[in-house]
DNA sequence: CGAAGAATGTAATGTTATAACAATACTTGA
DNA sequence: TCAAGTATTGTTATAACATTACATTCTTCG
């Protein structure tokens, strides 16, 4: 079964970003990381869509929940957020998108409809051989990938 | 045998770069292009190297060159390049690098080795493939695509 | 407690990219 | 050829994205 990606998907958003939420919270005890409030609201404002925002916008958020006002507490946050698995960078975008699957191993390819800005992460573990093999054959070692495909989703192809 | 993207290869770089703006000359021509002089010379500077270059390393470039100094004179050059697929952008590095096929039809991936910052360009047919399944899968149609590999080139590993 | 390190706040600045409009050059057709 | 329309270039201004540097506060742990 081709498993949609929830971005895609109707769903009950509160639980999936509670969920996802709540393995963060865990991930970070676990690890001895510390999701301070700056962080765990950034991860919260990520987590409202399942869109990709710039780092302004979180500021802009932030500044109104009573943080920092300047750019750098929110990439701060959001490095961290990314350094640790728990938000993707989408570099075609110049923003952030929450980690739909914190925790566990994988290899994301980001889908970003041009149409209506919604991002869907999902796992392309084969893509992401096929590119290590297309990288061996010629020498390369990877170290980090960036996967990003612009179209259509299902809703908005629909229409 | 496996084809070593010219980047991370020795070989003639003027007869390789000569080739490449003599084919985009004739691309342009036969499609009723004009490769005006900027952008012509903003693709004669790109080909220089095997490096994404920024729009204001061109700008520079092109400034000393006695056009304009600008950044709207570099963006629009490198635009034009890579609307008619006479160069890519490389989102990673917020920069632009001369197409090493233009006028073939090619999915390319780019390979972008953090300790020289050479760049290359390598078709991957069959990773493009694997990316449009997974998209069909989940019912989003793609329109483009930006494969980027950060690591480290053959050079570079061998040290 | 008190020192060391981590995290946050803030000011200033650097870098990348675009909007808007004026001036010029090229093309086309009467 | 010349005028009208279009494409291209020049220039000003500004928007959008990102980082450096340093002061301050918070945490942790001896």
């Amino acid at each position: 079964m081709p498993e949609t990606p929830l971005a895609f998907a109707p769903h009950d958003h509160s639980a999936c970003s509670g969920n996802i939420l709540a393995r963060a919270d865990a991930l970070c005890c676990d690890g001895g990381l510390r999701l301070t409030p700056v962080r765990r609201r950034t991860l919260e404002i990520l987590l409202e869509t399942h869109k990709a925002l710039g780092a302004y916008d979180v500021l802009e958020r932030l500044a109104a929940d009573g943080f920092g006002h300047q750019p750098p507490v929110a990439y701060r946050a959001l490095e961290f957020l990314v350094e640790h698995g728990l938000a993707h960078r989408v570099r075609r975008l110049n923003a952030f998108a929450a980690c739909m699957h914190p925790g566990e191993p994988h290899s994301p390819a980001f889908f970003i409809c041009e149409t209506c800005d919604s991002v869907a992460e999902a796992p392309v573990a084969d893509v992401r051989q096929a590119l290590d093999t297309a990288a061996r054959k010629i020498g390369f070692s990877v170290e980090r990938v960036n996967l990003e495909a612009v179209g259509r989703c299902p809703a908005c192809s629909a229409r």
